[in-house]
RNA sequence: GCCAGGAUGGCGGAGCGGUCAAACGCACCAGACUGUAAAUCUGGCGGGGUAACCCUACACUGGUUCGAGUCCAGUUCCUGGCACCA
């Protein structure tokens, strides 16, 4: 039985096993427990829904009877990843790493039976490898080898810095598969240098060389560049419904296929019949299904009215934030106040037209408005405030 | 240690000693267009002021100048290369 069918549905959002796809038909063969590990950055808190792929993938084999290895990067995010070096890296303290892993801990629960699997913190062996081991490790590889990974050629070639400890994180990776003995370890295609490194080093170490399984990267919600939380295109799995639906809903065409395939868990020929349907169905169900992924159906297809009512039929939200205002105060410091902007930000708004009053446009902000309860401001598409009559 | 280059907005990156709140690009915001979008077009994008206009910015410290990101000196940090490698 090959693993396709193993993990059904889900199959779709595994990108490549390697060596080959008969070496993890193989493990499974084995009828044996196998430990499925997944190492995870903590540098930021938020879990996208990026991130949840490999985690989905990771809880099915959990389901299947196997050990999730969970292991959360303290000591390597101290280290720091390569990728992204160039930018100016918010140095954390071993007290955010502590807490960012909590947070991350906190947030996945839902996606993973953590009861059952087996968390771990790399600094347990990382922090305790003295120079020799670091020695022997590190001899393993050359630096032509280093220099093969695209993202050191790359800078390399531009002369631009590449610091001898970004050789060592993918060994510290590498290490974690020897530590934990893994059999399989889980990642995106990004991290397809790390997890090879961690069978070239198991093997050296005279352990069997695990299954690396790799999962596509899903694109960030501008529809260019990888999901992630510092770049801001990015879906949470703590984003509130609303925003969840409203975001899934922004995405490029070109991208409905995919998010369908990797964030929702409707059935393949759902999928392949939405994908031959109007786009802009698609992409809502889409957003929906995500939606109801995280957050129940019913909440999911609420949202999904909600946004029709609002964007399609141009009628306000539900719920509105209330401002509480006295009168007479002009636009400029309503729209400040309500939005909580600069003014330079909303004379701007004010002067581009995007600022209503109770439906009326107003393009001068100085002009006095004399609201009454219930009256709504609105400033852009999805900037809403219900004003109300009152002390400030 | 030596040589060289660099430090400007959220980012990248311009900027003959004066008119620089700072070209251009990206990101972002708004408007138009649409099916929310994307693409495209238009406008905006340090802070304050209705406005005239004012204030704060070009690593830091001094200096030269009527006037300095722009010149000089020192300091800090970054980068590349070279040397050293007992």
């Amino acid at each position: 039985m090959s693993w396709r069918e193993t993990f059904g549905q889900l199959a779709r959002t595994i990108d490549t096993v390697f060596p080959g796809d008969r070496d993890l038909d193989a493990l499974f063969a084995k009828g044996r427990p196998l430990r499925v590990k997944l190492g995870i950055d903590i540098t930021s808190t938020s879990v996208t829904i990026g991130n949840g792929i490999p985690l989905r993938i990771l809880a099915r084999f959990q389901e299947l009877g196997h050990v999730a290895v969970l292991i959360l990067g303290d000591f390597t995010t101290l280290v720091g990843d390569p990728s992204g070096r160039d930018k100016t890296r918010p140095v954390l303290t071993p007290e955010e790493v502590v807490q960012n892993g909590e947070t991350w801990l906190e947030q996945i629960k839902g996606l993973l039976d953590l009861d059952r699997a087996e968390v771990r913190r790399n600094g347990e062996w990382l922090a305790k490898l003295d120079s020799s081991q670091l020695l022997t490790l590190s001899s393993q590889l050359t630096v032509a080898q280093m220099l093969e990974r695209d993202s050191f050629a790359t800078r390399y070639r531009a002369g631009s810095p590449i610091h001898l400890h970004e050789f060592l994180y993918c060994l510290f990776q590498g290490y974690d598969s020897i530590a934990v003995n893994a059999d399989v370890e889980l990642g995106g295609t990004d991290q397809t240098f790390n997890v090879n490194m961690g069978r070239v080093l198991q093997k050296n170490a005279g352990m069997r060389p695990q299954v690396c399984v790799t999962n596509p990267l899903l694109e960030g919600v501008d529809g260019h560049k990888k999901m992630s939380k510092s770049v801001g295109n990015s879906i949470c799995l703590d984003t509130p419904a609303k925003d969840m639906f409203g975001l899934a809903t922004r995405i490029p065409d070109e991208l409905i296929e995919k998010y369908l395939r990797l964030a929702t868990d409707l059935a393949d020929e759902t999928i392949a019949d939405l994908g031959r349907g109007d786009p802009w169905n698609a992409k809502k169900s889409m957003a929906e299904a995500l939606t109801a992924r995280h957050y129940g159906a019913e909440t999911a297809a609420r949202e999904r009215t909600e946004f029709e009512r609002v964007f399609a039929e141009k009628k306000l939200p539900e719920d509105i934030p209330e401002y509480v205002a006295p009168p007479g105060r002009t636009v400029l410091e309503l729209v400040r106040g309500a939005f909580s902007m600069t003014s330079g930000e909303a004379k701007r708004l004010i002067k581009q037209g995007a600022v209503t009053v109770a439906g009326n446009k107003m393009t001068d902000a100085s002009t006095v408005i004399e609201h009454t309860d219930g009256d709504v401001l609105r400033a852009g598409k999805r900037r809403f405030a219900s004003l109300r009559v009152g002390p400030s």
